[in-house]
DNA sequence: GCCGTTTTCGGCCCGACTGTTTTCAGTCG
């Protein structure tokens, strides 16, 4: 599926047009950027059944901009993109990522001191050729230093929502070929991590060459770094590795352990293995040279005197003590999902109305969904103020009338994402929140306070008799921003105090709590809820993304608030 | 460059914050 791609082209067509003070046109790229990143269909299909018509009907597509999707379907490039590339050749992605450097920005070092990508950036930075040019400073050129140093921890790391789709699609294509008879996908991303190095296959098979053959002629390779019988790594158009592994079905189930890890997961539980006097490898767990298991991971897991565990707690946090003593958490499920309390409509500038809203939350099975659009503060989002907020509520009203009267099962409750505000206030009236069902609170400004004064001002809003929610709790965006400074010991207390539940936030730039914070949470004795914060109704199947990291932390049931039925979560809720 | 219950032109989300340029451009959300 080549939608992302495009995407990505037309997201940079709308840095270079606004490099050159290009007004609107930018965002004309822009919408129909993040319209292809959501448009669920394979654009490609679309053009082979539609042609350019069918391309136009996509929102925010109109003849121009058909006209170099379909350039890119066919050639592979858009000569409108190469020529502005080719006037200020300059890794827009790379330095878009480093903080405080927007387009302008950016032409303008490239124009003085010729920086090209983040290595030129740091060298001029280093030697305080920044802070001399008109509009930079000294504190401009300490930033940008900064913003590298975080930028580097993050390398070659990959966001797993990225991630995903490409998997799905390679694996689809390596399932169906008829020498393949079981393939996992293994290593990090079995383990559902939020960032992913590479990715991992294994797979089953009595012919290895012949999978082997097929996998490196796969399309949207760009280089093969090595291929051997069983084994063989290449290098994707979209820049990351994948990684093939075959072996026979009698040792499938000893390497889907070996190669799922996390490598300290593996070393705990072989040293488990040579406490009985066992060696474990990938080919299987072994008493002398005789194979006493290795077929399935159950097999060898039982044979080592411990259950099996899911793949997103092997991270020897624990889980292994708790294998062997029959202990492990039951963790919560998609199945185990009610609703979707972060939800946002075209009310709040979304692309979808409410209903459109609610009709994607009954086709995924759900029993709500919570509307909870931005407020007034966020002008940006076209947040709403408490008029608005009273006139939404009677479009809710009438929208729940009509599931009534059809019989159905289904309810939109009202909520909304308020501001906290500098001095831990919320940007809506009290008397306003009371008439919500709920509501959700976010720290969206200041984000570089001290310490002491974030915690002040976050446990001021959770005092707030209205608030129920605290979403993306630590305000970190994944390979981009940091966590703010604040004490979450303390938070943790407060809202056990206060009965304020925090948010697992699925998008896939954030997933804020991460999996440790919500580990913590849950030791704390602290309810979570698994939320998208959809803009767009087709991110609503992020709730996986957000699931897996409950799982990684350990989550139950219990644990998570949206795995309530209604009449026990509208109790919960003040 | 897109879009249309003000439809083929004329709009298109805009205020706060930061750092630096002494009056505001650029970035962020």
């Amino acid at each position: 599926m080549k939608n992302q791609e495009i995407a990505k082209i037309f997201y940079e067509i709308a840095e270079y047009l606004k490099m050159d003070e290009v007004a609107f046109r930018p965002y004309a790229y822009q919408k129909a950027a993040l319209n292809l990143e959501n448009l669920e269909q394979d654009v490609e299909e679309i053009y082979k059944k539609q042609g350019l018509k069918g391309l136009e009907k996509i929102s925010g597509v109109g003849k121009h901009i058909a006209l170099k999707i379909e350039e890119y379907l066919k050639k592979g490039k858009i000569k409108y993109y190469e020529k502005l590339k080719k006037k200020s050749p300059v890794n827009l992605g790379e330095l878009t990522a480093v903080e405080g450097l927007g387009p302008k920005k950016i032409k303008t070092l490239y124009q003085k001191l010729g920086i090209r990508n983040v290595k030129d950036l740091e060298k001029a930075a280093k030697s305080h050729k920044i802070e001399q040019l008109f509009g930079f400073g000294e504190k401009t050129e300490k930033n940008i230093l900064e913003s590298i140093e975080f930028l580097k921890k993050d390398k070659g790391r990959f966001l797993l929502g990225e991630i995903l789709p490409v998997v799905e699609e390679v694996y689809g294509e390596l399932k169906n070929l008829k020498q393949v008879e079981r393939i996992d996908v293994v290593g990090s991303l079995r383990r559902m991590k939020e960032t992913i190095g590479d990715i991992d296959f294994l797979i089953a098979s009595k012919n290895p060459q012949k999978v082997m053959d097929f996998f490196v002629s796969l399309r949207g390779i760009e280089k093969v770094w090595g291929k051997g019988i069983t084994k063989a790594s290449v290098r994707m158009r979209q820049g990351f590795d994948i990684d093939v592994r075959v072996v026979s079905k009698k040792n499938y189930g000893a390497a889907l352990q070996y190669f799922t890890g996390s490598k300290e997961h593996n070393i705990a539980v072989r040293k488990i293995a040579i406490s009985k006097r066992f060696k474990l490898n990938e080919y299987g767990l072994f008493k002398g040279k005789k194979m006493i298991a290795g077929r399935t991971e159950k097999e060898v897991y039982k044979a080592l005197g411990m259950d099996w565990m899911p793949p997103e707690i092997r991270e020897n946090q624990g889980e292994v003590e708790a294998a062997l003593k029959g202990k492990l958490p039951n963790l919560i499920a998609f199945k185990d999902i009610k609703g979707d309390l972060h939800c946002h409509s075209d009310w709040d500038g979304g692309e979808n109305s409410i209903s459109e809203m609610a009709q994607k939350a009954m086709e995924m099975g759900y029993e709500y969904i919570g509307i909870s659009d931005h407020t007034k503060f966020l002008i940006i989002e076209r947040g709403l103020n408490e008029k608005e907020l009273s006139e939404q509520r009677k479009e809710i009203d009438k929208l729940n009338e009509k599931f009534k009267k059809k019989n159905l099962k289904f309810r939109i409750l009202h909520g909304a994402e308020t501001n906290i505000l500098k001095d831990g206030s919320i940007d809506i009236k009290d008397q306003a929140l009371k008439k919500l069902d709920y509501v959700i609170a976010g720290i969206h400004s200041n984000f570089k306070m001290s310490k002491i004064e974030m915690t002040k001002r976050m446990i001021k809003a959770m005092k707030n008799p209205n608030i129920d929610i605290i979403s993306h709790p630590t305000g970190r965006i994944l390979k981009r921003r940091e966590e703010y400074e604040i004490d979450f010991d303390k938070i943790l207390r407060t809202a056990k105090e206060f009965k304020v539940i925090l948010e697992i936030n699925s998008s896939p730039y954030r997933l804020d709590l991460n999996d440790r914070n919500i580990r913590r949470c849950k030791d704390a004795g602290v309810k979570m809820v698994v939320s998208t914060d959809a803009h767009h109704k087709d991110q609503m199947k992020y709730i996986e993304l957000g699931i897996a990291q409950a799982r990684r932390g350990w989550a139950e049931k219990k644990d998570i608030a949206n795995a309530y039925p209604l009449n026990k979560l509208l109790k919960d809720f003040k």
